[in-house]
RNA sequence: GGCCCUGUAGUUCAAUGGAUAGAACGGAAGUUUCCUAAACUUUAAAUCCAGGUUCGAUUCCUGGUGGGGCUACCA
């Protein structure tokens, strides 16, 4: 990379001129700014300690050590302590030539031995899945791409939380009220309908609460004394005993919320290497958390539940199994953490979950660092911000979620109006217009949502969401279908660039050279966005692609322009362009249609 | 109450401690005998407040203030 090696040349001058030995890392090094002249800038106030001249002596001298050093260099400029490096043409035309043409540019070749291991998803299996567990899939899916491309291998685990108080809810509501229907009977979506009996039970619930407060409890009391309550707590009993009657039942409802998930999954196109059931797992929990008890790491209370104290690093007790010996969320968090250890040896664990949560994966890993596991430090909760609606956050329970499965419906029909609107989709058969619906309408949720860092919350809007012009999928889209467009009547003109000899020494035009630059700036993007675990960088970088490309489609023509080797030299810009924004957006999870 | 996150144009989002704080949408005004106008061009518009560290702070620190989350023998 030329960045390492300005720096390093940086250092040489420094060594020269001033006689002092500079670390590299501590050279300002960046990218010009857009108005300027120049492609990299060194910024020198942190070296007039050592040079003791004025900002723009010190800025001169060390460029002009670096023209006459580095061949790549063409000219510099100097403003107040700003080194505004020009890289020459020749540089630019060598690095288009010679990475236009390689499939894997901007990826990184397999380079570890041990996998990381990334949960996403990890849905509940009494309600189907909304908005937020969108933003979970999409950030997981596209964190797996992001990591692989920065050479680790990944793999993708689900966390399915098929057991506790919860799916006892949805069976009690059932078996009171549920006239055994079915997904057949009904014609819902299995995970519809065990949505269904979830709000109904907590309806019911709702009202005895309400009830046992008229009776003079209070609310707490209330909570804890409504018979739907201790019913389900009954059941969540009998389901840890194997009462056969409520496993037959545990796994009628469980396998429609399966069946209703992998519509949805695969409809927004993840996937997963190895799902884990809670209900598999929480055993191992428990077992973790009797040895802990035996290496007196944690400790029990007289009513027999087990405890975790981790008052000394500033956190609160933990409750790690209950008084009657059930588990909770922690224990089996404490168990699947072991048993992926135990699988994959990961170099670190991933956790893709809501920042709700931050806390629960603060103790979790304290408790297991407590109990002894090294890997409780690599694990790293990838902590998400919340996704908000115009009226606020969603409640289940108010009604104002915004389901998968109906978000994706409207975005495809948004996508299919808007596309017959522009007359876009008449030359097309009924299939391949589904399919561009498709591409489109996911494409735009896709985009909107990932476009922003994860870590912060988020406002969905749907009016914005289904836009299609702007910072959006379908603009990308749009771009990339256009290049192909250009590229298919480029090569039926006879314009085979693979064979054209494009010379080094072309001239660029600043659309030209801005163009190339961009592209040049896709590896360090990947690496950056796996850094920080953010495939909103890579958003941010297809974008500023497509719309700088636009300007140069815009500004320059490529096939009608007179000099032969230019027609050439932007042609090979294009195609270089159109595979790159192919790349990124695979690397969110978005398709790119090959004509709109 | 305690702990954590957060506050940038009207709105939704950007900006490894660096130059005149960028985009998009919305607003205003333009560009089709020309490779797809789902495009492009021009334009008005913002760093919550007060201190501190620094040559330099939207960024780091402290206090205040607004918003959100957690603080369950729910997950």
């Amino acid at each position: 990379m030329i960045e390492e090696k300005i720096l390093a040349q940086c250092c040489h001058a420094v060594q020269k001129l001033y006689g002092h030995e500079l670390n590299p890392a501590s050279v300002g090094l960046e990218k010009t700014k857009k108005e300027i002249t120049g492609d990299f800038t060194v910024v020198v106030f942190s070296l007039l300690k050592i040079s003791r001249k004025s900002p723009e002596t010190t800025a001169t001298e060390i460029g002009t050590f670096l023209q006459q050093n580095m061949p790549e260099i063409e000219t510099f400029n100097v403003i107040k302590g700003f080194l505004n490096l020009v890289l020459s043409d020749h540089f630019w035309m060598k690095f288009l030539v010679k990475n236009a043409v390689l499939p894997d540019f901007g990826f990184c070749k397999s380079r570890h031995e041990h996998p990381v291991v990334l949960e996403y998803s990890s849905p509940n299996t009494n309600k189907p899945l909304h908005l937020g567990h969108i933003r979970n899939n999409l950030l997981g899916f596209s964190l797996a791409e992001i990591l692989k491309a920065n050479g680790h291998k990944v793999v993708k685990v689900n966390l399915v939380n098929d057991r506790g108080i919860h799916i006892c809810k949805s069976m009690l509501a059932y078996m009171r009220w549920g006239n055994h229907e079915t997904p057949g009977s009904t014609g819902m979506k299995g995970d519809h309908l065990i949505g269904k009996y979830y709000v109904l039970f907590d309806k019911e619930y709702k009202a005895e609460i309400h009830d046992l407060i008229g009776k003079g409890l209070t609310e707490e009391e209330a909570e804890k004394q409504a018979p739907l309550i201790v019913e389900a707590q009954e059941i969540l009993r009998k389901w840890e005993a194997k009462d056969p009657e409520t496993i037959t039942l545990w796994k009628e409802m469980n396998g429609w919320a399966y069946q209703g998930f992998d519509l949805t999954y695969r409809r927004l196109g993840v996937d997963f290497d190895h799902i884990y059931y809670e209900s598999e797992t929480y055993l191992h929990g428990k077992k973790l958390v009797m040895e802990g008890l035996d290496s007196e790491v944690l400790v029990q209370k007289e009513d027999g539940s087990i405890w975790a104290d981790l008052r000394d690093e500033g956190l609160d007790e933990k409750l790690l199994l209950r008084a009657d010996g059930t588990s909770v969320y922690m224990t089996q968090d404490l168990g699947t953490a072991q048993l992926r250890y135990d699988e994959y040896r990961p170099s670190s664990m991933i956790y893709v979950v809501g920042n709700e949560q931050n806390y629960h994966f603060d103790v979790l890993k304290k408790v297991l660092t407590k109990l002894g596991m090294e890997y409780g430090k690599h694990i790293y909760h990838l902590s998400y911000g919340m996704v908000e609606l115009p009226q606020g956050r969603m409640k289940s329970r108010e009604g104002t979620v915004v389901d998968a499965d109906d978000l994706m419906d409207e975005m495809l029909r948004t996508a299919e109006e808007t596309t017959r609107e522009l007359g876009k989709a008449d030359e097309l058969s009924d299939e391949d217009a589904t399919r561009l619906f498709n591409t489109i309408g996911l494409g735009a949720l896709k985009y909107f949502i990932l476009k922003v860092d994860p870590k912060k919350n988020m406002m969905f809007d749907p009016r914005e969401s289904i836009d299609f012009n702007g910072n959006t999928g379908p603009f990308i889209q749009y771009t990339y279908a256009r290049i192909q467009s250009l590229l298919a009547k480029a090569s039926s003109a006879g314009f085979l660039w693979e064979d054209a000899k494009i010379s080094l020494h072309l001239p660029l035009l600043p659309l030209e050279k801005e163009t190339i630059k961009r592209l040049y700036q896709f590896r360090e993007t990947i690496v950056q966005a796996g850094e920080e675990l953010s495939p909103a960088i890579i958003a941010n970088y297809i974008f500023d692609l497509a719309k700088g490309f636009n300007q140069f489609y815009q500004e320059l023509p490529v096939l009608k322009e007179e000099d032969p080797e230019k027609v050439v030299l932007r042609i090979c810009i294009s195609k270089f362009t159109g595979s790159v924004i192919k790349k990124s957006m695979k690397l969110l999870g978005i398709e790119v249609p090959e004509r709109m």
